[in-house]
DNA sequence: CTCGATTGAATGGTAGTACCATTACCGAGC
DNA sequence: GCTCGGTAATGGTACTACCATTCAATCGAG
């Protein structure tokens, strides 16, 4: 009745990383499939001929980098799980928190991405999908129309169109780069919704880039998407200088919005993009 | 004589998590700066009023995030460090890995980058950063000249004058994104270099491109760039499909390279593009 | 006085034990 | 058949003891 032993063990000096690495390796080997459950705790004590503290370092390593999920109680354990770009974007958000990075370079990476995706999203895109695109940014600007805006739903409706038109890209890679951006870059987009002077002319300028999109205008698109970077750059920078300039030298697009398709909406209420009051 | 507390006792339940947390705060709200010393962790125990167990677990995760870096003996301790790029291409590394994306979406993301940090580079670098790049380009195309090339020293300039590209941008962010993309996405590029039908060029290639880049014209760097890249494609393509197809469905562009500036080689050691034998 | 070796203290690293909290499972009793 | 409570497995915490490493103060030989 021997064990099976499948682990060396660890080395003295840093003994913790030598069973966490060890771990890992099995995993992305394959030797350990997502969803399977590891041995317990005392189990790789006896395996790895340590003690439990330096398997429970390992596996607090292991879990920090998203590979697995502990659970307690009978039949808990640690259980293979596949690594979530949530963890990427956290990562990603603490060096930039440390780091301190000025938002006129973060801005700068955000628009040129912007621009990659639109172009890829209107070359891709179903029909279904451009037009989920504009209904959505009409129901922006419906909830920016009010007088006090629901800023919740808003963040969260901005953050939804942003995934979509990454997702109209076909290509996973840039929806996970713009949800690590959300998480970590995009505080700033919230402060044009915060300004009543930006606020309502950045859901409108959502719902010209949506529309040009959806007809298949690259250079329209990536015109609004442009006048958006304007309108973010000198809201920033009106905020730093603390209202010494006016957000009326941004010049406005004039709009018309027509009748919701979704929403109880009267179909006379239309919008003009003469905000003010 | 009362010791200073300034961390709370920690919640039962998840001790660590809690006390993890609490020290983070600290870090990024500056009451700790790097470079600074953590107390040690039979002060912290006591400051905690936990187990030394708790605070190690959450020393052990701050160290996994590069918050932290842990040196032994006397005036030792937990020392706070900038939090390095390095990591977060890791966990982005780790990610990709067990997710098994395919090279198509990679090199896609990997292009447009390109694109973006190349027309940057046009408008920003100076001219001394220009002709850094296109004689960095000539000494890569050297190497790739001879018979049996350092494959170890062409990856590496091949990554330095990437990494000088992003650095032209003036937005430190492309340099970290390049970074990022070297760790974990690159290893596609060594194809290119490792297949004798394309290795010569891609370094005659890469040299055109910095031309482009140095004198300023846009249209035809992102030229070259996307010449690179369907050289990529099909050189991955080729490598999948078994060698059914051959590199000559590309066509090649001739040029020449003319005397190199540093090194010491002849300067009758011009290069043409008509690779083969 | 100077330089080297020795020793001591502070600190992180490991081992081991004990106990608590949580969970799944199973069987007795209603 | 259903519910409730016991039981075992497992992770979480606490505590102690000891080891390994590092730095600095001290001691001693020259």
């Amino acid at each position: 009745m021997t064990e099976e032993f499948i682990f060396s063990p660890a080395q003295v000096g840093r003994a913790g990383e030598d069973v966490a690495l060890q771990i890992e390796a099995a995993i992305l080997n394959g030797k350990f499939q997502p969803g399977e459950r590891l041995p317990s705790e005392r189990d790789l004590q006896r395996q790895f001929h340590t003690g439990r503290g330096v398997i429970r370092e390992a596996m607090g390593a292991l879990k920090q980098k998203g590979l697995i999920e502990i659970k307690k109680g009978a039949k808990g354990g640690a259980v293979v799980k596949n690594v979530e770009m949530h963890l990427v974007s956290e990562s990603l958000a603490l060096f930039l928190k440390q780091r301190r990075v000025e938002a006129q370079y973060l801005i700068e990476v955000r628009e040129s991405m912007d621009r990659t995706i639109t172009n890829l999203a209107i070359a891709r895109a179903t029909a279904e999908e451009k037009a989920g695109l504009v209904e959505g940014a009409k129901k922006l600007v419906r909830l920016l129309q009010a007088q006090e805006p629901d800023m919740v739903a808003v963040f969260e409706l901005d953050r939804e169109l942003n995934l979509l038109l990454a997702r109209m890209t076909r290509n996973p890679v840039f929806e996970w780069i713009m949800r690590a951006m959300q998480s970590g870059l995009a505080s700033h987009d919230h402060s044009l919704y915060d300004d009543p002077a930006y606020r309502e002319r950045t859901g409108v300028n959502w719902l010209q880039t949506a529309r040009g999109i959806a007809r298949g205008e690259p250079l329209q698109a990536l015109s609004f998407i442009g006048y958006h970077y304007v309108m973010l750059r000198d809201c920033l920078a009106k905020a730093r200088m603390g209202d010494q300039t006016t957000a009326d030298d941004i010049p406005r697009y004039p709009l018309e919005i027509g009748p919701a398709a979704t929403q109880g909406v009267p179909d006379n209420g239309d919008v003009a993009a003469s905000g003010g009051k």
